[in-house]
DNA sequence: ACAGTCCATGGTTACGTAAACATTGCCGCG
DNA sequence: CGCGGCAATGTTTACGTAACCATGGACTGT
């Protein structure tokens, strides 16, 4: 910047005012700083500003992978909106969900560049007292519970699997079988919860549970096991990936989806409109809940009234062709 | 920082050591120093620690979006590298491909916190001059060809292409058509023109070449319009998801795969084992690519020896069940 | 017991920027 | 013609950290 300033024959602090945009430079001065600054290829030391203002800009993302079809529309939600507000995202990946690399993460999260932070971790683990993020760092959490403590954004996953389950009885099958996501995952259980609220409260017996691990080789194993019971006729199954494993193992021991048995998924990902048959689904609206965080960390950042509890994103049910009414 | 060496009883000389963990500093001091941090919720400013070493220790990612799967593992390999190596890496989206938006972000670049960055475009844009990154930027590019002014880091295209078609040509299969992706996309060129050499080599038909976005649905548009060509018995799909709409489209006109029509897709990603029938596809190794990446952008950063040019990462053909001979 | 050495710690300074205040020169108005 | 006021620019300072050098005390070897 000194170099700018002598060379373009003013001060620093003009330099600084032209490259902040503020008005009081006269037209000719300017020309000549951002001339120099051209000669010189100049360019603003972001370390230095966001030292003298106390921001960086930057909201952290702390998450466990962007495989999941979720995690990654989702961070690229907050990615999109976050740059609208000029601001820039960090990744902060953990390596595996253990409570030692969580809490590694939080503890260097203070160091991070970061106004704030958002968590997209399903995991019980921000249940336990001992993990905690450092204190005065502005977070939202997403897709898990953080007691009271922290905003959480969400999908309404109760309410999208009571749909799936309610569309599948209203059809006429006498219950619904269940193929759920790991045990460890909040969201996973919510549509468990769901399934078997909505199961109990129609007097419908309530069938063993199937898990999986979101993957469709883990809906695949499951689905064999399903395949084998001729009483089976629905199948809500926690996500479209593990829907489709079902998919192949239904086909693969010769029962017809969905004038044998009927599939519902839950996420609505791109492809499951090209599954065979085209899987009815339960539609997430990644965009929304990726929104909705920038947007309320931004209100603590910016120290406007805050928002807590839980901020629930609608879901909606899309038919496709791999529900019908049960044979008999 | 000045607060907490006050209540240790120490310098600020002192607290910094101990925070960087300098091993000059006696265990009983430390001790002191480090509850002085607790007491006081202490949090080393990074921006001030940046300012003082002119590093970030973060990277930054250009992109357009995080839905592709390629993308975001891709992404997640080059996060997860830059990790264990120190560095945290930020997002920079753009909006649509216009130049306007590469420009804008490119300038932007310069005043973003980042060490260095990895561009990943798979768009012609780079190739133009009237693109280009700010002067003194270290730069990795992804996917894309920058002709020689940038290491590039990128899967084995062609190679992979090759594998594909050469398998099926094995079975016996008299040509290969072939679904490609975007004229605008570098990899879809790659694959489509190794794809058309491997069949000229051979002195093959080279058939009509048909045209998808990366997407199932473009994927099913494509794979009606073949399924109506009785002569067309081997198909190659430039991606496994436009592969998944090849067989929608085969399944719903009544042709059997593989029996009656062999399919290959490209990627490998992990749903393709469960496709019905089970996808043979050439297998992309995006961690890799990620790795590779960083390690290439840490040794320019360092100032080690640049390696200049293109470093490209094998691929292999995985077979399952949606190829076989060709029935007649 | 004394000199030399080394280890733990402290004082000073610079990193690049922008806010706050100071200064200069010009214009308009009485 | 002189003075108040304002617009454009300059000067000083602080943001939080760590490298560099200085200092003092303890320990070792003879």
């Amino acid at each position: 910047m000194a170099d700018v300033a002598r060379l373009a024959g003013v001060s620093s602090q003009t330099v600084s005012r032209v490259s902040n945009g503020h008005p009081a430079v006269i037209e000719a001065t300017r020309q000549q700083v951002l001339e120099a600054m051209r000669q010189l290829g100049y360019r603003p030391n972001s370390a230095a500003r966001a030292l003298r203002y106390g921001q960086f800009n930057t909201i952290g993302v702390i998450l466990f992978n962007l495989s999941s079809t979720g995690n990654s529309r989702t961070v690229e939600a907050i990615a999109t909106h976050a740059a609208t507000e000029g601001y820039a995202i960090t990744l902060i990946p953990l390596g595996a969900p253990t409570q030692d690399n969580v809490l590694g993460a939080f503890t260097r999260m203070g160091e991070l560049a970061v106004d704030g932070v958002v968590v997209i971790i399903e995991i019980h683990l921000l249940d336990t007292n001992t993990v905690a993020l450092p204190p005065g760092v502005h977070t939202v959490v997403v897709d898990s519970d953080a007691g009271d403590r922290y905003p959480v954004v969400d999908t309404d996953q109760a309410d999208g699997a009571r749909q799936a389950v309610r569309h599948l009885l209203d059809l006429g099958h006498r219950t619904v079988w269940h193929v759920a996501g790991p045990a460890e995952s909040f969201a996973s259980e919510r549509r468990a919860k769901a399934w078997r609220s909505v199961l109990e409260a129609g007097g419908r017996p309530v069938p063993p549970l199937e898990r999986g691990d979101w993957s469709a080789e883990s809906g695949y194993q499951a689905g064999l096991r399903l395949a084998g019971r001729p009483d089976c006729t629905a199948i809500f199954a926690a996500n479209d990936q593990m829907a489709l494993g079902v998919l192949r193992a239904l086909h693969e021991q010769g029962r017809q989806v969905p004038s044998q048995v009927s599939l519902v998924g839950f996420d609505d990902i791109p492809d499951a409109s090209s599954y065979l048959p085209p899987l009815t689904t339960v539609h997430q609206d990644f965009a929304e809940v990726g929104r909705r965080c920038v947007q309320s960390l931004l209100r603590q950042i910016r120290n406007e009234p805050a928002d807590p509890g839980t901020d629930l994103v609608p879901t909606r049910l899309v038919v496709r062709t791999s529900t019908a009414p049960p044979s008999s």
